[in-house]
DNA sequence: CCCTGATTCGC
DNA sequence: GCGAATCAGG
């Protein structure tokens, strides 16, 4: 195989130059050369070739967003989930059982506020569905134990479709 | 859903 | 430097 096929010889340049100012779409240039678009984008943009303006605001690292996805709240239903999947084998010691949460302050949707625990307790819908209640840990939208609960990162979602 | 250009980042 | 992946917007 040929190792190094020279991708933007100088007359591939220049033809991306011309079919960019005869206003063709990047598609279309692409097709023209026999390159990929993405190709031809990334060319445009390290030759600092642009339409408009470029995006007003950058969007984040790709870092920062894998970051941003790890400690999202999960409702409970998912963490039960998780329980019942991890407890299929007679030896369970306990997979991950902490203290037993006590909500003695239980109170319904429309008595939530920045002083009460917005965890979500039994079936939404249900007769008896309602909130924890009890005093959030400052800042948070949960007591403490819930805090712990909905916060904590390692446990991956199972979204795979099979 | 399709398309577009723009950006990031592993190679 | 290159471009696939991924984004935002139409």
């Amino acid at each position: 195989m040929l190792t190094n096929l020279p991708t933007w010889t100088t007359d591939r340049v220049e033809l991306l130059k011309s079919h960019f100012e005869a206003g063709l779409t990047c598609r279309e240039i692409a097709a023209s050369i026999g390159v990929s678009r993405n190709a031809v984008i990334g060319k445009l943009a390290r030759l600092q070739l642009t339409r408009g303006p470029a995006r007003a605001e950058p969007r984040p690292t790709k870092v920062a967003r894998e970051r941003s996805r790890k400690s999202i709240p999960r409702l409970q239903y998912q963490i039960l989930q998780a329980v019942y999947e991890n407890a299929h084998p007679l030896e369970n010691a306990q997979p991950l059982q902490e203290e037993p949460i006590m909500s003695e302050r239980r109170c319904s949707l429309i008595e939530l506020s920045n002083e009460r625990c917005r965890w979500p307790i039994g079936s939404p819908g249900a007769e008896d569905f309602c909130f924890c209640g009890n005093t959030p840990v400052e800042g948070m939208p949960y007591c403490s134990g819930h805090t712990r609960l909905a916060y904590r990162p390692g446990t991956r979602q199972r979204v795979s479709r099979a």
